[in-house]
DNA sequence: CCAGTGAGTAGGAAATCTGGACCCACGATA
DNA sequence: TATCGTGGGTCCAGATTTCCTACTCACTGG
């Protein structure tokens, strides 16, 4: 007897259920820039202190972040990304592009972020395996657990 | 006297303001699957109605859903994306391949995207100028503001 | 008439967020 | 020595959100 109300099994969920709470990817932007350290987080994401210390200890245990200490005496730690958290990277620059164009609609953007390659960085998403850019129309889902299709729960 | 304490500006967090709150994301998620009814959303996202409602106006605002009318009598509504709406199914989809990656370590997959090209679809974030893969060690941020430096506000 | 569906509202309890105050250890200043 | 400033937090009261269950309203189909 599966609950019926669960929702729709995604990778999507769980990936927000980790870092979909307020702050967090905030907290990743300002780590992944290379400000781990409480205050610098404070100051430059405006979140309240203790929030901060707990979607810190939760990223932390998620395996996003580690703390490590940069000064024994007197004890003083920073925060960096894990390879995990460096690969949601991709996914702030896309959010961020997509901000730049929809909400700042291309002026006064507030941040540049350079590639290796001497460009502006412009993040595009593409297909591994054709190399062509990602859009909408392109896409087909198709649900794998039992029980789900795409349009939602079958009907046992 | 700029308040000191404002956060960086950034339009990540712009973005996020928009697209951040709990259940967004999946709405846009469902929404980009083609279950925009309302009964849909809330049986497949497992959100609370009243929190559903909230949202699908709220984005509806920030215009990335619009509301149809797919039936005159009884009035039944129907939710879709709009353009800006749709240039965000990128973003879900790089974050579900980090989730599929990091959360399911790659097994028990609940769900599949094929790409138009056949294959399918694991989204690689690449630079617009180069084509190469986005990687941490090949960015460089600029703040572009005046009173922010990466590292945080700068001294006045 | 009755049951069912779609799209919500209503209301109270539970959780979360907020801004600020406070704590502790240390180093620097005076 | 006393005091200040800094880094990294914790604790608290009050406001705001969110959750959950139930209810409404309009309509359809039998």
């Amino acid at each position: 007897m599966a609950a019926t109300k669960d929702p729709r099994p995604c990778s999507i969920a769980d990936a927000l259920a980790l870092v979909g709470e307020k702050y967090s990817l905030l907290v990743l932007r300002e780590v992944c820039l290379g400000n781990g350290r409480f205050d610098q987080l404070v100051r430059n994401i405006g979140a309240p202190r203790d929030i901060l210390a707990t979607r810190l200890r939760r990223l932390v245990d998620a395996g996003i972040l580690t703390k490590r200490v940069y000064s024994e005496r007197p004890q003083r730690f920073e925060y960096r990304a894990t390879p995990a958290g460096l690969e949601l990277e991709p996914v702030l620059m896309t959010l961020k592009e997509w901000g730049d164009r929809h909400i700042r609609k291309g002026t006064d953007l507030p941040m540049a972020v350079e590639h290796g390659c001497g460009n502006e960085l412009v993040p595009v998403v593409t297909c591994r395996a054709c190399g062509g850019e990602v859009r909408h129309e392109d896409l087909t889902a198709h649900a794998q657990v039992p029980g789900w299709t795409v349009t939602g729960p079958s009907a046992a």
